[in-house]
DNA sequence: AACAATTGTGAAAAATTTTTCATTATTTAT
DNA sequence: ATAAATAATGAAAAATTTTTCACAATTGTT
C-alpha cells in the first residue's frame, strides 16, 4: 500500500513512517497542506493521512480540495481536538475516518485497512494514465475504445494496477494472480504479461509494464 | 424497471402510473405512507418516488424507515414545497434527489435514470433469497460456499436478477445478454439456462427460474 | 566481444467455455 | 388419450482461453 502522510510534528510523522515500512508499505511524508496538495496531485496514494493542525494549509482545507479535484483517495484525519463538532465537520468535507491523538501504530493500522478495504468495495473503475479498467465489465477503456480483456490478463493488470510502481517478482504474481501454492517451472506469467502488453499497446503507444531483469515485473504510469 | 409511486393525489399518480407504463417500465401505485412500507417490505423496486406530504406515515419518514431497514433503494422525493431547509432534510434522511412540483414527465424520466444509474454502477453485489451475486468476482455465494460463473452464466443471471418476475422471451435474451441482432435457430439459451439451473440448485434447493410454455423464462424469489 | 542467465515469442497442447445438434421428455390443445 | 408444439438434456463440435515448450532475443557480467 502506498501512504502518504501530512503531519509537521516530525517526531510523530517519522515514527509512522519507520512503522508503515517495517508493514512493507510504501510511504511519503510532508510537513505542511501546500506541499502535500502539491504531491496529491502529482502522484498516487491508496490512502491520506492528514494531521488537522498543519501550516499553511489546514488538514481540513486539503481534504475539501482533494474533494473538489474529484479525487476520492480515502482519507483519514488525525487531530488532537476530540469534540464532536470536528468529527462532523470532518466527514462533510469527505473525510472517511477520524483519529484522535494521541493513538497507537495499531489503531492507526486497523482504522487504514478498514477504510481502505470499504473503499475498494466500492470503486469500480481503476483509472491509470488516460485509460481505465472497469472491473465490473473486465474491460479497458480509453475514451472511444472498449476492449474485453480475457480472466487471466484482467485479473493480472488489476494486480498491476493495485501495486503500481513497485517490483513484483514472478513468484508474487504466481501467488497472487493464480492463486498457485507453488511456482511452477513454466512461463506462464511471462506469457500472459506479453499478451496484455500487446493489448495495452493497442489502446496506447506507452510501455506501462517494464521488466525488472532478474526481479520481475513493475507497472509504471508516470 | 420497476417503480413504486407513493403520492395521494390520485390524479398525479395514475398519470405517472400511464407515462410509466407507456415506457415500458412496471410500476406500482399506493395512496399512503403505512401502505407504502408494507408493500416495499414485500416487493423489490428499483425505484421509489415517495411524495413529501401523504397520510399517516410522510414520504420523509418513510424514507428514513426504509434506510433505517438496511435498503438502498434509489428514492426520489416529490413536494410542492421548494424551500432549500426542506432538500436538506431529504438528502440527510437518505433521499437521492428532490423535483419539487409542478415537474413534467421527462423531468421525472430524466432524474430517475440519473440516480439508477448512478446507483447501479456502485452496488457490487446483487442479493436475491440467501444467494447473492458478486458482480466484481462474477461468484455466487451462499454465507458458506462460494462458486465461480463462467461468463455468458453469469451474464444471464446478472440479466434475470435485474428482471425478476418478468417473462423474459428467448428473443430478448438473445438480444439483451447474447447481443446477437438476431435470434439464431439454435437452443444455446435453453443450454446455458439448463447449466445455470444444475449450479443455482448445488447452492439451494429452490427452483429459481421457471419456464413460461411458448413464451419464455422467469425468474422468480418469493 | 563472448558467455551465461534471463526474458520474449510463436505455435502447439491442454483445458475450459460456448454453441450446435439429435434425441428424449414435457406441456398444451384437441 | 393423442398429436403437435415446445422444452430439456447429453454429448459432440467449435471457439476461446490458458498453459506449456522450444527456440530466439536481450541483458548483464566478465
Amino acid at each position: 500500500m502506498n501512504v502518504l502522510i501530512v503531519e509537521d510534528e516530525k517526531q510523530i510523522a517519522h515514527s509512522l513512517k519507520k512503522s508503515f515500512e517495517a508493514e512493507k508499505h510504501a510511504c511519503e511524508v510532508c510537513y505542511d497542506g501546500e506541499c502535500a496538495l502539491d504531491i496529491i496531485s502529482s502522484q498516487s496514494f491508496d490512502i491520506l493521512l492528514l494531521d488537522w493542525r498543519i501550516p499553511k494549509v489546514s488538514g481540513i482545507e486539503v481534504c475539501k480540495r482533494v474533494r473538489e479535484s474529484n479525487n476520492q483517495t480515502p482519507i483519514i484525519l488525525l487531530t488532537a481536538l476530540s469534540d464532536i463538532k470536528n468529527k462532523i465537520e470532518a466527514f462533510n468535507y469527505g473525510a472517511d475516518d477520524y483519529i484522535t491523538k494521541p493513538f497507537s501504530f495499531e489503531e492507526v493500522l486497523a482504522r487504514i485497512n478498514a477504510v481502505v478495504r470499504r473503499y475498494k468495495s466500492t470503486i469500480n473503475t481503476i483509472e491509470f494514465d488516460n485509460l481505465s479498467l472497469n472491473l465490473m465489465k473486465h474491460t479497458m477503456q480509453t475514451s472511444e475504445e472498449e476492449m474485453k480483456l480475457p480472466e487471466m490478463e484482467f485479473e493480472l493488470l488489476k494486480y498491476f494496477l493495485e501495486h503500481r510502481a513497485s517490483i513484483l517478482s514472478r513468484e508474487t504474481l504466481c501467488e497472487d494472480v493464480w492463486k498457485l501454492p507453488f511456482t511452477p517451472s513454466t512461463n506462464v506469467v511471462d506469457v500472459t504479461v506479453k499478451n496484455l502488453r500487446k493489448k495495452l499497446e493497442e489502446l496506447s503507444d506507452k510501455k506501462y509494464i517494464k521488466t525488472a531483469y532478474g526481479e520481475g515485473y513493475i507497472f509504471i504510469t508516470e
